[in-house]
DNA sequence: CTTCCACAGGAAGGTCTGGCGG
DNA sequence: CCGCCAGACCTTCCTGTGGAAG
């Protein structure tokens, strides 16, 4: 049994360290992000006389460095204070994990609560005694508290907010600060506007990497991630440029780099080449398709069946012609009669045609036939049969699913 | 130029679920 | 526990429209 693992952990690894390359990692360097870790500090270096930093608010796409950015600073803060003898505490919440009231100033209390029995619960106490105990216990001694909030727009309302831009008032000794940290530009716009000028007293931007930056990531971080002379050197480029061509997304370039290896490593190639690169990236697409399309709704899932089955039928045509709204929905209530599923109106299905469009697993552009009125063209943008594969594990809409010989598929 | 197809897509209202304050 | 409300999900009804055919 053990002798499959060590032909595995022998031979297969090109990495040197593999974790390097995930999104979790956290370098000692950040390429191209210097300016904003100035700033950052900039705004953070009153804490190191025991003052208050103001808040900040951090905009910016996926995978452009803020969090890694705010992290670096802060630890970095954290250990010149201690240097100094000065209380600083940095806490990182995401509040995708943490996103209620209650939890938020759980989390944070808790944080300074060291003995077990005293800790605050998951859940049992009033949102305000949970509040009382936090201000108490952190107002113990004179320090400065700078709270990150990831992912800000995923709390759930805003009183979680509104409650920490005021905590200051109910302090004497102890300071509270705040990160916000999002994607989401138009966060700000729906919250209370007395929340939204505290939080904003700073605000930076994190523009996304172009390709020359994204190469000096990857490349900086391959040098930890592989064993040397591995990668084919045009691997690092393509992935840098292809990350960029879709936003600049420093970790979307990571996993490519990373998968890319994965890929030549299960293949026992020596090198990753560019082919192994052009592989990782229509896997990474096919994964991200298979979850969005696993999790749609049945009625979506008969839709794309049919939209399948209409584009089968035209190529054995063998018209030009493309799919059009009133075809389409013909196929898909007879779909729906053989499963014995209610089928929606025709108003609806225009819709969820709309969304499948915007999900990136068709193209649905309106177009007009003339005397022969205006309809949407429809056409899929995902291989069929990758969709099939997966719609084969759907027990509602199995029963449409028919194999001929060689793996081949139809559709009823 | 007008007609007229086959829908697009807006508006309003119904139904159901699930969270939340009292 | 209950009533209320927001929001997701659909239906019904509707007006609007690009461009080939006539």
């Amino acid at each position: 049994m053990a002798d499959i693992f060590d032909s595995l952990l022998e031979k297969g690894s090109l990495f040197l360290n593999r974790e390097v390359l995930r999104p979790t990692y956290m370098p000692d360097v950040l390429p191209h992000r210097e300016k904003e870790i100035e700033n950052l500090a900039q705004i953070f270096v009153p804490a190191l006389k025991g003052e208050a930093p103001s808040n900040v608010f951090i905009y910016g796409k996926t995978g452009t460095g803020k969090t890694a950015v705010t992290k670096y600073v802060g630890n970095q803060l954290v250990k010149k204070g201690k240097e100094q003898n000065v209380k600083v505490n940095f806490i990182y919440i995401n509040c995708e994990v943490v996103d209620t009231h209650y939890r938020l100033l759980q989390n944070i209390a808790n944080h300074f609560i060291e003995r077990w029995e005293e800790r605050i619960p998951f859940t049992g106490l009033p949102t305000d005694e949970v509040y009382t105990r936090l201000t108490k216990t952190i107002d113990r001694e004179s320090r400065v508290i700078i709270v990150v909030l990831d992912e800000i727009d995923k709390l759930k309302g805003d009183e979680a907010l509104y409650t920490l831009t005021r905590i200051n008032s109910d302090l004497s000794n102890a300071k509270v600060s705040l990160v916000g940290i999002s994607n989401d530009l138009k966060f700000t716009e729906f919250l209370d506007p007395r929340v939204k000028s505290s939080l904003g007293e700073e605000s930076m931007v994190f523009y996304p990497y172009d390709a020359k930056q994204l190469q000096d990531i990857l490349e900086h971080r391959a040098k930890k991630a592989f064993k040397p002379g591995v990668l084919t050197p045009s691997v690092i480029p393509l992935c840098a440029a292809l990350a960029a061509q879709e936003h600049g997304d420093a970790r979307r370039a990571l996993d490519l780099l990373r998968i890319s290896a994965e890929l030549a490593e299960r293949e026992k190639s020596p090198k990753v080449t560019e082919r192994h690169v052009r592989k990782a990236l229509y896997k990474i697409e096919i994964d991200h398709i298979a979850e969005v399309i696993r999790t749609l709704p049945l009625q979506s899932k008969i839709l794309l069946l049919a939209i399948i089955r209409e584009e089968r039928e035209k190529k054995a045509m063998d018209t030009r012609e493309s799919i059009t709204t009133g075809e389409l929905y013909e196929r898909y209530r007879n779909f729906c009669r053989k499963l014995r599923v209610e089928s929606l109106t025709q108003r609806r299905v225009a819709d969820l045609i709309s969304e499948l469009d915007m999900l990136g697993i068709i193209t649905a552009r309106v177009i007009s036939k003339g005397r022969y009125g205006r309809t949407r063209e429809i056409r899929l943008s995902t291989p069929a049969n990758e969709i099939i594969k997966i719609l084969q594990e759907d027990d509602t809409v199995n029963p449409l699913i028919f194999y001929g010989g060689k793996g081949q598929t139809r559709l009823i």
